[in-house]
DNA sequence: AACTATTTATAAGA
DNA sequence: TTCTTATAAATAGTT
């Protein structure tokens, strides 16, 4: 249709190529307009000139992901083409429900659940990892109720040396008001000295915050 | 184009328009074939009539799959429009991912694995569950013992009850052949009767096989 | 499904 | 590109 017939065989020119991919493009796009609304039909067309630029038509009463619904509903089943990915995805999520069925079973049968119709045999091997697991935990309880311990004599030793330094300042106080500053509290500082190196460095406690002494002074 | 001109706008007569739609549609596949060969193009044309028949052409250089790639890459990166289902499976796989690293965190926990860094009540808390699933474990395995005891008990008495039957047979035997058949077994019979009911019915074991006294008889 | 009068699309030229 | 126009092609209505 034009003033001369041409044969269908790509067009070698390429600005008449793309004059006439312009043309034709527009062309069709208008008949998928009409087709949509003379029959009442959903069309998609997407296009992609040989630059790579791409234009699309979709009928307004659809989208393209529905009609790529309808399109896997109809393609018999079998044409799962676009699908490569989805598909893998799918397969992943499957793969992760069993792991997880997997995982939830044995959660339940150490928790004693879900374990009547089990073999002897597995019921031994879920009592040893309760066993191992119980131990474990106990010691790290143990761990936990000793480092208490410490922290507390910790505490207390401090609470001890806290006091006796109030007794030193008092008595450095009331002899310092006796004798109108005639002394300095040196004598006080080594009294300290003397306490300090008489108790042991306190533990290294980790989790728990370890007060510290010298600041406090 | 045709014996007269047409509005554009919905054939309401039903035949007419599946017509037009079958004639239309030839067409723009006609079309969309000569535009991929004569302009080097890719297309993809999808239609469904309005009974839900599908029509489709795609270039013979590419696939629906490959159009949809580019379609994605093209439409802006915001336009994941077809990738709906696959947004929300991704979306399935990160939960199940996370659900899958809790589980094993809690069996692992369960197991007596990474307690190091936990808090003092939740060793508490695992150290519940581990008690209570050993509970139950340790209850199921007595009644497997308790039922392997009860098994036990049975098949001796059957051992003892055979060689009961087999030494009355014995008996039997010794006095046919004195007596050249003047008796028949019924002694036999009668002196099993006796100590069939001088034990109590065998208790009934689930899974274990239980013997049939009767057919072995 | 054919036919054909017309409309529509478009090839080539400007 | 866009417009023009001669002509090819598509198709509406008919058979």
């Amino acid at each position: 249709m034009g003033r001369g017939k041409i044969e269908i065989k790509r067009i070698e020119n390429s600005s008449n190529r793309q004059v006439t991919y312009s043309k034709r493009r527009n062309g069709m796009i208008k008949k998928a307009k009409e087709i949509s609304i003379l029959c009442d039909a959903k069309v998609s067309l997407l296009m992609f000139a040989s630059s790579g630029k791409m234009h699309e038509y979709c009928s307004p009463s659809t989208s393209l992901e529905e009609m790529l619904e309808s399109y896997q509903k109809q393609s018999a089943g079998n044409n799962r083409l676009w699908d490569a990915k989805h598909e893998s995805l799918n397969d992943e999520i499957n793969r992760m429900k069993k792991e997880n069925d997997t995982l939830q079973v044995e959660l339940r049968h150490l928790k004693g659940e879900e374990i009547a119709s089990l073999h002897h045999s597995e019921l031994i091997s879920i009592a040893d990892a309760l066993e191992n697991g119980l131990a474990s935990v106990r010691e790290k309880q143990w761990d936990y109720y000793r480092m208490i311990e410490r922290n507390t004599q910790v505490l207390e030793e401090e609470g001890k040396r806290l006091s006796f330094i109030l007794q030193q300042q008092q008595e450095n106080m009331a002899v310092e008001e006796e004798e109108a500053r005639e002394m300095d509290n040196a004598y006080g500082q080594e009294k300290l000295s003397e306490y300090n190196s008489s108790i042991p460095f306190p533990f290294v406690l980790q989790p728990t915050h370890q007060p510290n002494l010298e600041k406090r002074m």
